[in-house]
RNA sequence: GGGGUCGUAGUUCAGUUGGUUAGAACGCUGGCCUGUCACGCCAGAGGUCGCGAGUUCGAGUCUCGUCGACCCCGCCA
């Protein structure tokens, strides 16, 4: 750096070093040329600093600073000065001095940027992601890296004070049946054989468990070879837990208090402790998700009942096909145009739904709706009492199979809110989810299917149904959610043989699909397997709802494209012949790319 | 696999019913400017209207296809 020390950072310059000598490095932000003097804003990681050139500091840096354009780097020994009076700039935290430039070195010139690197206008994420190197120089980027940075920090040094240990789990792992596609490595030594990247370390860290090392803890990659969304990349990284001799409680109690800890250190935000439960029953009957934001109202309520007995022919079709009927009241939104309910009524169709039946509850109690005349004065009362309607109020319905009306009302309820801005902005709505089904009837495999994963503890209490009538067991799983966002999950395990070859067996896993893939597990369950469980977070995820951003490509340096593409270098790409013939490997041209 | 939004100058966008030589702002280049901080003023350069067909006397605009980015459904134990 041509024998120049860095001294300071263009954030931390204050008065207290005036009329001192330092010296900066950083990147030309941008530069005001009066001609007979020039201003630069210079920007390193932590902020911006003024420099100024004028000749009669140093005409010869003067001279040179007309050449200087946005993205140079460059190096600028100067005294430290109070800006003159009136001058100071209240927007930048060194806005009371600036650098008298007494040398100037330019370090490295740049191309002019694709994009402005001042933080105004959006730009076409095509780009930002091409010139990932300079959309990363943005501060609103740098900010979410060291978010990002501060609360994997405090992650680890929360789980160390507590005994854990950060024990790494192999990345050329084996393919496992459930679950989400693989990603898989073919193997050279192996001709025909594949690794599979994981898709969580799961099984690892419990053979870790039956190990005995108790607690570990890891923060981690996983691979998911799914369709992307704002939310989900095909890698994405966890806070990967597992402990031994614990219960729910244990593991809701330290993760609350990681949580509490984290918005605490890094956001500065006290958040409370305990967090609203609720099980995965009365999440689907009062919010229609499993995964409810519960920063605001607009419940879902059951009125089968009502339904079932009224002049409307399809309320009561649905009803006796074991379907069911549920309302939202839409408090106070009795405003909504013609206009305005035929988009949600297109809002409700587009998901699934046959129609949008709405009700509006008129002063005086009547009510104004295309179906209010299939109501007897007794039904209106119940449906009135029901949902605690009142005048002002709409309310909207939904009558299907009950998994149709909860994803159906619980969309539905996400957007009313969305439309009156009911969701509060800046709040943090946490929320564990309990009790969740053990596993469902998949109608394409025509089997059941574990919801979360197959190594999941049946309820004890539950335990006799797991061969007679599986749907209904309940398992020890919790979620927990943030803002309607699933944040992370985990289970208490099953540490005894005997109970996870039931649980395959209900799965319709064969015993010898079993021990090929999972022998490894169900052996190291018979070597004295302590009682254990774990949970992951998505930290992609959390990062992403504590800095506010809308998706997690946002808090991840290199993120991929909805296509999987990396449009920094280009991944994937074609491989040469010679290298597919190591890995024995013969690919069908007419699919190559290109 | 399906539905939707978008694609015009380096960037962000406008572009009327299909009609002359496709515009603006910012950025860029050159010039002027000693207190700016989104500096200002003057001048200038800059376009494969994503790509390919089609309709038409004529297409940025209409039709079909295709590529790409984003959002959603399916999928994601």
């Amino acid at each position: 750096m041509d024998g120049l020390k860095r001294t300071h950072d263009c954030y931390s310059l204050t008065e207290t070093s005036l009329n001192q000598e330092v010296v900066l490095m950083g990147w030309v932000l941008r530069r005001r040329d009066h001609g007979g003097l020039i201003f630069i804003d210079l920007r390193d990681r932590k902020g911006i600093t003024q420099v100024v050139f004028a000749p009669e500091v140093h005409d010869e840096s003067h001279q040179k600073a007309h050449s200087l354009r946005s993205e140079y780097v460059i190096a600028v020994k100067g005294i430290v000065r109070r800006r003159p009076e009136g001058m100071e700039n209240p927007k930048i935290k060194t806005g009371m001095i600036e650098v008298a430039c007494r040398d100037l070195r330019i370090l490295n010139t740049s191309k002019t940027p694709a994009f402005s690197l001042d933080e105004e206008g959006e730009i076409s994420e095509n780009l930002r992601l091409k010139y990932r190197y300079l959309d990363l120089r943005r501060p609103h980027m740098v900010e979410g890296i060291i978010l990002r940075h501060r609360v994997c920090q405090t992650m680890r040094s929360y789980l160390n004070s507590r005994d854990f240990l950060e024990i790494e789990t192999p990345v050329l792992t084996r393919s496992t049946p459930e679950g989400a596609r693989d990603y898989l490595v073919p193997s050279r030594v192996s001709p025909g054989c594949f690794y599979a990247l994981p898709q969580s370390p799961q099984l690892y860290k419990q053979i870790l468990m039956v190990s005995g090392l108790e607690r570990y803890y890891q923060i981690v990659k996983c691979f998911r070879d799914e369709d992307l969304r704002a939310d989900r990349q095909p890698e994405f990284t966890q806070l990967d837990m597992e402990m031994s001799f614990i219960d729910e409680d244990d593991i809701i109690d330290l993760i609350e208090g990681l949580l509490c800890l984290l918005f605490k250190e890094t956001l500065g935000k006290a958040i409370r402790a305990p967090f609203q439960k609720l099980t995965f029953q009365e999440a689907m009957d009062r919010f229609g998700t499993d995964r409810p934001d519960t920063r605001f109202g607009l419940e879902l309520c059951d009125i089968s009942d009502i339904a079932a007995v009224c002049g409307l022919k399809v309320f009561q079709e649905v009803v006796s096909a074991n379907g069911v009927v549920k309302a939202i009241n839409a408090k106070g939104m009795g405003d909504f145009s013609r206009k305005d309910l035929d988009d949600l009524t297109g809002f409700a169709t587009g998901l699934g739904a046959k129609g949008l039946a709405w009700i509006k509850i008129k002063e005086g109690g009547s009510w104004q709706s295309p179906v209010a005349k299939f109501f007897s004065e007794e039904e209106k009362t119940a449906i009135r009492q029901r949902l605690d309607a009142a005048p002002g109020d709409i309310l909207f319905f939904g009558a299907d199979r009950k998994s149709a009306v909860c994803r159906v009302l619980g969309e539905l309820r996400m957007e009313l809110a969305r439309r009156r801005n009911l969701v509060p902005k800046g709040e943090f709505g946490f929320t564990w989810i309990t009790e969740f089904p053990l596993m469902e009837y998949d109608e394409d495999e025509a089997r059941f299917v574990s919801l979360h994963h197959p190594f999941t503890a049946p309820m004890n209490e539950d335990l006799e149904m797991l061969s007679s009538e599986p749907a209904n067991v309940r398992s020890r799983a919790y979620d927990l959610v943030l803002n309607g966002i699933e944040i992370g999950g985990g289970s208490i395990r099953i540490h005894q043989a005997s109970v996870q070859e039931a649980v395959f067996r209900a799965l319709s896993i064969s015993e010898n699909e079993a021990g090929d893939k999972f022998g490894f597990l169900l052996e190291a369950l018979e070597y004295g397997a302590p009682p254990h469980g774990g949970i992951a977070f998505g930290l992609d995820r959390l990062v992403m709802l504590m800095a506010g951003k809308d998706t997690i490509r946002d808090v991840m340096a290199f993120p991929k494209t909805h296509k999987a593409q990396c449009l920094l270098t280009n991944a994937p790409a074609n491989v040469s012949m010679a290298q597919l013939a190591e890995l024995y490997l013969k690919p069908d041209w007419k699919k190559v790319p290109k």
